[in-house]
DNA sequence: TTTTATTGATTGAACGTTCAATAAAAAAAT
DNA sequence: ATTTTTTTATTGAACGTTCAATCAATAAAA
């Protein structure tokens, strides 16, 4: 039924549906044919609006990206003060936001994380976007820290929103978002409360 | 070349060309074919002796997660006080061991990982040594802990262990093992440091 | 009537699996 | 010590399947 104008209606829905199928069955399986039924039209659509398959998985990855950063800039502008703190917890929750660590997302992501290792255009969108959040993290704890304890904690850091979302990927019943912020910001916490001891981490007293 | 008892060496040496080949190509890209042509065999031969493509893949995934069990054991069993302290560090360094960090069986660790949540097998066998390492964790944080705090503790370091994994693998240049070990262990040092102060940080976040 | 969007059968390539054929070692017979 | 037979390990061409991509045909809107 064509209309004018469909392309960028088009192109969210099979985006959608790569997300959906991904969901369902995962990367290997998500052929062409079962992504188009998922968006209720024929396999060959994908070739005319994305070129071909991969430029509809390069398109979602994209768009998961873009989704991430957008929740952390939301957060971001609703702060009240600019405190690091108050900055690096934005960043957490963001990251942790509803619409990322919902079924479908996640496990496309994770999908992507895998796939990226011998993708050159996928290794570069996550390369990009990871060496944003580090850049980020870093920049604000250098505000309170040293600059070789902000690296830390902002390895750290990455480290743990990283591994809360894999963990979070893979657990059948999903990740439990509540659960993951409260641990993350327990973290930032500690980060926050050792800074300047760090060399000796043990004596808490001093 | 026929000889008597070659099964035990040809699996072994499908197993390493299976980690070789994903992590050359990724799991993807690992064909039957790809996979005998490293380990210079014939393709048939993998359905011979793993039944066929799904076995050897299971197989390998088995290997991967026996040698970080054992790891751990080794380390375990060289300790010379049973402390909480030492016993978890342990269970660290096993997770960074040499072995394991090395290129093949990282990538091939990820490649497993995602698959995992599809793959019914494979998924089992994740959960079952998932279950192990945040068990032993909690009931070592047990030892100095109050029960709720020692389920955050585990839940905590095991995301920091495996959110250092995952860039590890993710990162061109691969995994520092030096600097995610001291990573780690910082964090178990900060978690120890703030036991029984945790119970009204933790509240805030609730 | 022209333009735009969409279809779906077709094509060719790639994959895992199978199995009859082969070759080498081991065992048995001479 | 040879030769013959049996056993075991391995090959690789053939087969059926599946997939992404293509494109001439089609149908609806402009």
């Amino acid at each position: 039924m064509p209309k004018v104008g469909m392309e960028p209606i088009r192109r969210q829905q099979l985006i959608n549906a790569t997300m959906a199928a991904i969901d369902e069955v995962g990367l290997a399986e998500a052929t062409v044919m079962r992504i188009a039924r998922h968006a209720g039209v024929s396999a060959g659509i994908i070739s005319h609006y994305f070129g071909g398959k991969d430029g509809l998985l390069e398109a979602t990855m994209r768009q998961i990206l873009t989704d991430l950063t957008e929740a952390v800039a939301v957060r971001r502008h609703a702060l009240e003060d600019d405190s690091p703190r108050a900055y690096i917890g934005a960043i957490i929750e963001g990251n942790f936001d509803r619409t990322q660590v919902t079924g479908p997302a996640a496990k496309t992501w994770l999908a992507f994380w895998a796939s990226s290792m011998h993708k050159p255009m996928l290794q570069r969108l996550q390369n990009v976007n990871d060496r944003r959040l580090y850049s980020n993290l870093c920049h604000q704890f250098k505000r309170v820290m040293l600059p070789t304890e902000a690296r830390n904690a902002a390895r750290g850091l990455a480290a743990m929103i990283d591994g809360l979302w894999l963990r979070g990927a893979l657990t059948p019943e999903g990740l439990d978002a509540a659960e993951a912020r409260h641990l993350a910001h327990t973290y930032l916490d500690q980060l926050f409360a050792h800074h300047g001891c760090t060399t000796k981490a043990s004596n808490i007293y001093s």
